[in-house]
DNA sequence: CGATACCAAGCAAGCGCTTGGTTTGTAAAC
DNA sequence: GTTTACAAACCAAGCGCTTGCTTGGTATCG
C-alpha cells in the first residue's frame, strides 16, 4: 500500500476528509493558518477568508472554532497512524523498522501534512481537556508501534537506553525538525534520517 | 561560581531582575501563567491579578503586553547562558563537558527556570519579529558553546553525525522534556542525563 | 419541495491599553 | 523634626476595537 492508496481509503471510511471537499479545504487551510500564526492569533474571519466564504459560514461546517482544531488533529493522527504502521511492515530487521518509523515520522512532519504535525505539537494546549483525552487514546496506538521495535533493539543489546525514554527524547528531536529542516538545504530526509541513526550509534557501518 | 552566586552577579549588573522585586515576581508568575495557559490566553488582568494589582498598572512597569514576553525570555537567556559556561568550564574531557551541557540544559528547562524555557520553547511566535531577532542573538552565544564540543567529539571519532544536525536533534530532545519529564517519577536528572548520552553510544561503560 | 450551503448584519463579551487622579516612599528645606 | 516637594506605584473607570458566534434570510440543486 503506498501513501495515496492508504490516504483513499481512509477517506472511504470516511475517517478522514477528502482534500478535494470543502470540510478538507476547509482543514487544510486551518492547518497552515494554525501552524503560520498560531490557533488563538486566528480569527475566524481568518479561515473564512481563507476558503472563501463569510466567517458566519464557518458554523455550518463545525459547531465551533475549537472542534476545527479539533478535527484537524484528529485527521492527522489517523492518517499518520495508518503511514507509520506501513512503513513499519515494509521492513524486516529490528533495526531497519526503526529507521522506517523515524523516516515516516520525519515526512510526516515535514512533508505533506506538515503543518497539520506542526499544529499536533504546538498547538496542543489549545484543546479543550474533553478532546486533548480522546486525542491521546488515538495517540497511544501509535506510540506502542514505537515501543515495540525499541524493546527488540535493547534485547538485542544495540540500545543502551530505556526505550520510553528514548521514545520521548526522539519524538522531541523529531518534532523539532519543523522548526529548523528545509528541504532546499541540501539535506535531504534521508540523510536526515541517518543523521538520527548514527546519533543513536546505530550507523549502518557499525552493524 | 555556584548557580546562587551567578544568579547575584547577574541581578548587580542589571542583566536579570531580582526575584524580589516588584518586576522580578511579575516576570516569574508571567512565566508560569504563560507556560500554563499560552501567551494569548493569559490576558493582562490575569498578570495584574497574580501580583495583586489592577490590571492597568502594569502598564506603569511596561510598555506593552508583549514587552513582558519578551523580557521574560532575554532574562531567561542571559540566566542560561552563564549557567552553562559555568557548567562546562568545570568539566575536563569532551565527552564530559557534553554531559555537562546536557545536564545544565535539563536543569534549565526541568528545574527553577523550567516555567520560563518552556516560555522560550513554545511561545517564540508570540514575539514580534524584531524581538524575535533580539532573542536569536543572545541565543547564538551559547549555541556556539554546544557546537564547539560537539566538534571536537568528531573529531574524536565517537560522534558519527553532523555536529549541527546533532544539536538541533538535541535541542528538540531536551526541550521536549518538559512535556513529560517530572522529579518525582523515580527518575532523576541525573538519570535522564545518562540516559541521553546512553542513547549516543556515548555511556560511560564503553568508554 | 426540502435539504444543503451560504450571505449580510450584528450582538455580547472580552481584549489591550489609556486616562485622571490618589496613595506611598524618600529626601531635601526649613 | 516637622514641612515641603516630587516621583514612583498604584487604583477606578472605561474607551475603542476585535473576538467567537447567532440570526434570519436567500441561492442552489437533486
Amino acid at each position: 500500500m503506498n501513501q495515496d492508496s492508504i490516504l483513499r481509503s481512509l477517506i472511504a471510511e470516511n475517517l478522514v476528509s477528502d482534500p478535494a471537499s470543502a470540510r478538507g479545504r476547509l482543514l487544510h487551510e486551518a492547518a497552515r493558518l494554525f501552524r503560520d500564526k498560531g490557533y488563538e492569533r486566528t480569527t475566524v474571519r481568518d479561515l473564512a477568508a481563507a476558503v472563501g466564504i463569510q466567517s458566519g459560514s464557518l458554523f455550518h461546517h463545525f459547531r465551533t472554532k475549537e472542534d476545527i482544531l479539533k478535527a484537524v488533529m484528529v485527521e492527522t493522527i489517523r492518517l499518520n497512524t495508518a503511514l507509520m504502521q506501513a512503513a513499519m511492515e515494509a521492513a524486516t530487521t529490528h533495526r531497519d523498522k526503526l529507521q522506517a518509523l523515524i523516516r515516516a515520522e520525519l515526512e510526516s512532519i515535514n512533508g505533506q501534512t506538515g503543518e497539520a504535525m506542526a499544529v499536533l505539537v504546538f498547538e496542543w494546549r489549545s484543546l479543550s481537556e474533553a478532546s486533548q483525552a480522546y486525542v491521546l487514546e488515538l495517540r497511544d496506538i501509535y506510540e506502542q508501534l514505537w515501543l515495540d521495535v525499541l524493546d527488540a533493539l535493547r534485547k538485542d543489546g544495540v540500545l543502551a537506553a530505556e526505550p520510553f525514554v528514548v521514545r520521548r527524547l526522539l519524538t522531541g528531536a523529531l518534532s523539532w525538525t519543523v522548526t529548523w529542516y528545509r528541504p532546499d538545504g541540501g539535506l535531504t530526509l534521508d540523510d536526515l534520517t541517518e543523521q538520527v541513526v548514527a546519533m543513536m550509534g546505530l550507523a549502518r557501518a557499525e552493524n
